[in-house]
DNA sequence: TGAATTTGGTTTGACGTCAAACTATAATGA
DNA sequence: TCATTATAGTTTGACGTCAAACCAAATTCA
């Protein structure tokens, strides 16, 4: 049920996200946007961190943005092996967008779903995640 | 959170089955397994719906499958179009070892959770689930 | 200083996954 | 009956993903 809900989310957001019109990109760029929301510029690394992705997955999903024009890549001046990815100004104004599917997918999701309900949940789950 | 889990119970899975000399196989084909299990014999079909994956990639998956020794692929001889996959005898021979993972997961997973959250949990998701 | 090690990223190869196009066979209906 | 349509699977192409090999630059330390 776990692999069902976690499917159906990401399809239901790959859906909007097509629905106003930005295509091609996936939950894991989501990701990477989120990120780049947070904090204007970031490494490969720092990414692979904060998505939990491997370096060479980030390579390629990072490679796809830059392709599609939203994010840049630039090399460090003072130590020319780091590469900081930035959003683009067509990157940037994805971010309401973004919000605004991530309040729809919350809402849907805890539709029907009551408070103690959700809190209930969350510290269920949680219990679960360190048990691996 | 929900991805989290999803994929740290699929890394388990396929750590145990290494564990125990069974390399080289997913939870996906873990799933159809569990199906040949039930039914001695399915349909390039069956397995598609159960497993809920796309025809395409069941042809893929039970490829390696054949590969590996596991099932056998064998023409309808009414209907030609058909193809039934049956279990090879070292394909029987994984079903004790499955079971044995099964309830190492499922135990962990509900580890040092008590019955009532267990049950509430399940309620839950059940609602998520039927929201998307 | 110069060799060995570490670190940041990319490349390559394998694989699961889907969608779309395709092949072959069955079933339907005019 | 024969053309149309439906069904079962495979093929192809794209993509996300990882691991391992690799490259290049930085750091460490003998």
């Amino acid at each position: 049920m776990i692999s069902n809900i976690r499917e159906k989310v990401n399809r239901f957001i790959v859906a909007e996200m097509v629905k106003r019109g930005v295509d091609g990109i996936g939950t894991s760029h989501g990701d990477i946007f989120y990120s780049l929301f947070k904090s204007t510029r970031l490494t490969m690394a720092d990414i692979a961190k904060r998505i939990k992705k491997d370096k060479s997955t980030v390579t390629a999903l990072v490679e796809k943005l830059v392709r599609l024009g939203y994010v840049t890549k630039e090399r460090d001046i003072e130590d020319t092996r780091v590469v900081y990815v930035a959003l683009t100004d067509k990157g940037q104004e994805l971010e309401p967008i973004f919000e605004q599917i991530s309040q729809e997918v919350l809402n849907l999701f805890y539709m029907n779903i009551t408070e103690t309900e959700k809190e209930s949940l969350l510290q269920i789950l949680k219990k679960i995640h360190v048990n691996f």
